[in-house]
RNA sequence: UGACCCAUGGUGUAAUGGUAACACUCCGGUUUUUGGUACCGUCAUUCAAGGUUCGAGUCCUUGUGGGUCAA
């Protein structure tokens, strides 16, 4: 077999993935399949879904594709450093009064750590995923970039990979739309496959209820937290809620409360499980703190730069300035408004194309 | 228990005697590998009983339930 090298195919069962490997293949890399088992639907409940990319109830698919296209295929089980790191954060940031966005600290800690691991192990040489996303290199330093289909571009989710994985990752289907890939999955004879739909939860709490999935998962909460207070801006109490861990900043629905107008909750207050609510105004922020930074493009930031600032995944981003701390936070001065700066939430800096980096939101005001 | 005012969807309000409307909540959908936002949509209303009128949320009477003034 003529290869251009091994490589490590991270591989769910769902379309993207199952088309990554085959492309790949066709290149005439040698593929080794890998799928990850994160999380026992069995145990928590629900339907079985499919997820965008963690569908762990496709093993059996992802198996079945490497049997019919004639490469290995390995299951690692990482269920328990899963449940005890991006659960368990889950948990805490929702109990500390922050929103958490697992799929990101899955993708940093978990997913490249446990395939780096088993590309070395495998003798791969890159490791390959169906993200939507792109990778770049300038003087000698890589980056992940978007993608070429903007309604797909992933690029967001993956501001925490290291050096170290950039270099070794790749994504085929970074420069491909995704009626495209739908198109090669049909090409390739997986007919079925090619008009999966697309579907969307976090993967561990398939019934897409994360309030639900943090009542089982601390059965005492929801009476400890229950009555807590609203209040607005003046500080005055305009009602109850049913606890501060299951809201979250720039919410309006679920409020179960009517007022004059929309409101929004504009802060939450965990010490005392207050929610300020506040109007729509309420919510304008132009700077914020970023903690827990990593920097791909750049080793320090050039000062004064500019950045499109994404602070949610679909966002279009803002203009603003970036000030690195020495601690390695980033200080944001947004060149215009933004709404619902959500504590927990990824902030994630574009140059052009490229991602320069990205971290947590951990706090926001207005001027 | 003297006088006066009020009563409209789950909530807050609107409707020269002429098809009961608006906002918010709830619920559903679209979008989305997190939360949320945004957008679309559904359900649902004249306190009760009489009366006047071609026609009553609107006017009259009584009842009920609130509120205000009652040395």
């Amino acid at each position: 077999m003529t290869s251009k090298g091994r490589i490590l195919v991270a591989m769910s069962g769902g379309i993207d993935s199952t088309v990554t490997a085959m492309i790949l293949q066709e290149q005439g890399y040698e593929i080794v399949g890998i799928t990850m088992k994160t999380w026992d639907y069995a145990t928590s409940g629900g339907d079985r879904k499919e997820t965008g990319c963690c569908s762990l109830d496709s093993i059996n698919d992802a198996r079945q594709v490497a049997v019919e296209k004639g490469f290995h295929h390995f299951i690692v089980d990482i269920r328990e450093e899963f449940g005890d790191y991006v659960i368990d954060n889950f948990v805490d940031e929702y109990l500390a009064g922050r929103t958490p966005n697992p799929c990101v600290l899955c993708n940093t800690h978990i997913k490249w750590e446990a395939l780096i691991k088993r590309a070395d192990a495998l003798g791969c040489d890159y490791i390959a995923t169906g993200h939507y996303a792109r990778i770049g290199e300038q003087d000698g330093r890589y980056f992940i970039q978007r993608a070429v289909d903007l309604n797909k571009d992933q690029s967001y989710v993956l501001w925490g990979l290291s050096q170290e994985c950039l270099k070794r990752s790749m994504f085929p289907l970074g420069n491909m739309t995704k009626p495209e890939v739908r198109q090669l999955a049909a090409d390739y004879g997986y007919v079925e496959l090619s008009q999966k739909p697309e579907s969307y939860e976090i993967c561990f709490v398939p019934d897409n209820d994360y309030r639900g999935f943090l009542k089982r998962r601390l059965p005492d909460l929801a009476d400890k937290v229950d009555g807590g207070t609203y209040v607005n801006t003046e500080g005055k109490v305009i009602g109850t809620h049913h606890g501060y861990p299951f809201y979250t900043v720039g919410q309006r629905k679920g409020l179960g409360k009517a007022f004059l107008e929309p409101m929004y909750v504009s802060e939450i207050i965990p010490e005392t499980n207050t929610i300020v609510l506040g109007r729509e105004d309420d919510l304008i922020r132009n700077r914020m703190m970023v903690g827990g930074v990593n920097l791909m493009k750049y080793d320090t930031l050039p000062a004064g730069i500019e950045s499109l600032t994404k602070i949610r995944y679909k966002d279009t981003g803002t203009l603003s300035e970036l000030k690195q701390l020495m601690d390695s936070r980033i200080e944001v001065s947004f060149l215009a408004n933004v709404k619902g700066v959500a504590p927990g939430q990824s902030a994630v800096f574009y140059e052009g194309e490229d991602v320069i980096g990205g971290g947590i939101i951990q706090g926001s005001s207005k001027n």
